[in-house]
DNA sequence: GAGATTAAGTAACGATCGCTATAATTGCAA
DNA sequence: TTGCAATTATAGCGATCGTTACTTAATCTC
């Protein structure tokens, strides 16, 4: 019956996405979610209501599809934790094969905009901050359990030290960092809060 | 002979910096910058050619005074190298006196709004994190030699993180975590990184 | 094909943006 | 008091902002 839509809403959402990463909250326009999108601006009004309705769903999709994944891909529970948590914090400054070159979390260049975000939006980011920093304190846990942290290294203070680092390395992202140096500091951060592993750092 | 001026330069980036710091760089206009100036625009123009201009006059001073400042007073090089690093990093996320509740740097505030800020501005951003960088490295490269760092810790790796660790706290200070919760993790970054010092730890 | 339904596009609204031409102030020198 | 110089404020520029009436296009049912 009706007109058929040019997108579906996360072909949409992963298009906002893109932009709002790249120029900011504030920074991106309707009219370069216009041509980004390749969609008139009373379409995206009539689907997400405004352009803060349009921010709340693209993080609550980031936080869900890319928080989410990287969670369950990296912190799982499963396998080695140490190189899980590696693997969590270097994925977060390795961009993927179709994102281009975006690196650093929307979350945190959302976060840092202003002091005052609109509430909704303001929550969603905090979920998804808090989300991140559970599952990186359940699996330093982990890592503790099985005596994996370097001598003296309390596991909360590694897990909320590792958060820091997280997100000083999406910081530094924006400054201009360049990627391989970040995944550098990545992996100096973990280890240095773990057990060297005896079998590898030879050389 | 001629008129005087209402405020100098100093009282104007001073008014200034908490504009930015507050609204971010895109997000304070130049109707905010007068109120808060007692200044109206022409006066601001005339005297700093843009809001940009006004921005990068902002940074330097922001670089000159505070993080120098903080440099000076925490990283000189003399005393406890510990201690120092820490003070330096508490520092970073305690308000002045002055600053009413001011958390977190200018610079990340800054450099996080966009991955294209105009040149001038991005150099003077990139100089002053680099200056911390440099500043907080001397230190724990001091510590090392005193043999100050827990066992196992690389002097550059521990100066690394913590510099990441510090644009975490900035940045968790945008999201909204509170000052007290800020202190007591970048206390525990330090101690992680650092000899426990015997006589304390204690309780 | 006519009508219904839901999409997308055209065009423009008022508000605010960064910025500036111009005039009004304020001091000192003559 | 008059003129000069440096500052400030008034008022408004064109551009862009977020947003929205209104029109057009596309699909299904009948």
């Amino acid at each position: 019956m009706p007109r058929p839509a040019k997108f579906d809403d996360d072909e949409i959402l992963e298009r906002a996405m893109h932009v709002f990463w790249r120029r900011g909250l504030s920074g991106a326009s309707i009219r370069d979610l216009e041509s980004e999108l390749d969609l008139r601006a009373p379409s995206i009004y009539r689907r997400f209501g405004s352009k803060e309705g349009l921010a709340a769903a693209v993080v609550q999709r980031y936080v869900l599809e890319v928080i989410d994944g990287r969670i369950e891909k990296h912190l799982s529970g499963q396998g080695d934790p140490v190189s899980n948590v590696m693997g969590f914090l270097v994925s977060a400054v390795t961009p993927g094969p179709e994102e281009d070159l975006l690196l650093g979390c929307l979350l945190t260049t959302i976060a840092m905009e202003t002091d005052a975000l609109p509430e909704p939006l303001a929550r969603d980011v905090r979920f998804g901050l808090r989300r991140i920093d559970d599952a990186l304190r359940a699996e330093v846990r982990r890592a503790a359990e099985e005596g994996r942290l370097a001598d003296g290294v309390v596991a909360d203070d590694a897990a909320s030290t590792l958060s820091l680092v997280m997100q000083g390395l999406m910081a530094s992202a924006r400054a201009g960092v360049g990627g391989e140096e970040l995944r550098r500091r990545a992996r100096g951060a973990v280890e240095m809060v773990t057990q060297p592993s005896v079998s590898q750092k030879t050389g």
